[in-house]
DNA sequence: CCAATTTGTTGCCAATTGGCAAGATTCTTC
DNA sequence: GAAGAATCTTGCCAATTGGCAACAAATTGG
């Protein structure tokens, strides 16, 4: 029996319902993870440089963001607590990243570097199951959300981020939610209104 | 020296340029490979069933497509000869997939089963490098698609498309790159007239 | 607690895109 | 090669969204 910290227990917890393995497994992959804080608004990835972390987050709301031709900061996404922190093709590809991932709160998660990463993903193939599914949900949702921008209004949209993830609501200004589903905050503060009046 | 098949040598040369590594272990690799062959209109996919395949498309063109609420046919990639083709979710979760893949033009490949492929992942650490930056390759593909979509005009990503995947045209109705660029057929035929006359 | 900044709303108007239906064009298929 | 189907274009109008600027409200930092 260790005493994993509660930033440890979570992850054992969240690792072993992505990909079933033994909880003892579980705690010596969690056990390699260091603990990380970041106050309210520094910066865990700054575009531009190499993301060396795979940060789990424990506690706090994180958002993601890029600069458009026209220089607009438009939100690629937002994390919250007991999910996986990181931007893929800067850390696999090993290079600069284009995206910046800020905390929007105060946060607290546990990380691993590349390297310990890749020496787990060597040794352990149930860890090797865990990153795969992290990664092919982390695609699966970008696709679902990518037909639901295509096919969906705005407001439909807007009325569905609002029912599956109010949280982001109490953490986020309306303008970086607005750029997140694609539109500006004028048009969002707009359909609020119109949703209002129902 | 072994004789590969046409099929099986680009495949060599594919993987050794995605991933680093010897040319006989490529080639042990592409020889666990079978030949597919598609005619035109035929299905490598259908919504509802397992995607079981992961195909090394040799020549020929592929379309992969979901339908929306209404019933609209929204078509979400294309592939073309040199690609892998597969449906991420379906495929390493093994559920029933959303979408449908056909052949739009007659195909030619070589595939291997999701068994296989795990097999050739848990004794080969360079092969499994390799899978993880197909699907690498594929998540960032789909973000910088999800940032255009958002951040640009349908004709700007009119005008990409045409420029960095000509082929496409040659090959799809203009229908099916309507839906992929997120705009209805009507648009995209205002948008080719306008322009023209320029 | 107040000034300064950020954030959110609104009005006005323009630009973009969609919906529908008719017609033109192209392509299949027998 | 002709009939039928699929594809593409166009006109008309409506709905959605954006751009800009002013104002209001909320938050932040001394």
């Amino acid at each position: 029996m260790s005493s994993l910290s509660p930033e440890r227990s979570l992850l054992v917890d969240f690792i072993t319902e992505a990909y079933p393995m033994s909880v003892s497994l579980a705690s010596d992959i969690a056990g390699r993870f260091y603990p990380v804080r970041l106050s309210k608004g520094a910066f865990f990835l700054k575009e531009g440089t190499i993301c060396n972390e795979y940060l789990f987050l424990t506690d706090g709301f994180m958002r993601s963001y890029a600069f458009d031709p026209d220089g607009n900061d438009i939100t690629t996404g937002f994390h919250r607590r007991k999910q996986v922190v990181f931007e893929v093709s800067s850390f696999f590809h090993r290079i600069p990243s284009r995206e910046n991932i800020h905390a929007i709160t105060a946060c607290t998660g546990i990380a691993i570097t590349y390297t310990t990463l890749n020496e787990l993903f060597h040794t352990l193939p149930e860890f090797r199951e865990f990153g795969r599914s992290i990664l092919v949900g982390g695609f699966t949702n970008l696709k679902s959300r990518m037909l639901s921008t295509i096919t969906e209004t705005a407001e439909t949209r807007y009325l569905q981020l609002l029912k599956t993830n109010p949280d982001i609501f109490q953490h986020a200004p309306l303008r970086t939610i607005a750029s997140y589903l694609g539109i500006t905050d004028t048009s969002l503060s707009r359909i609020r209104k119109e949703i209002s009046g129902k």
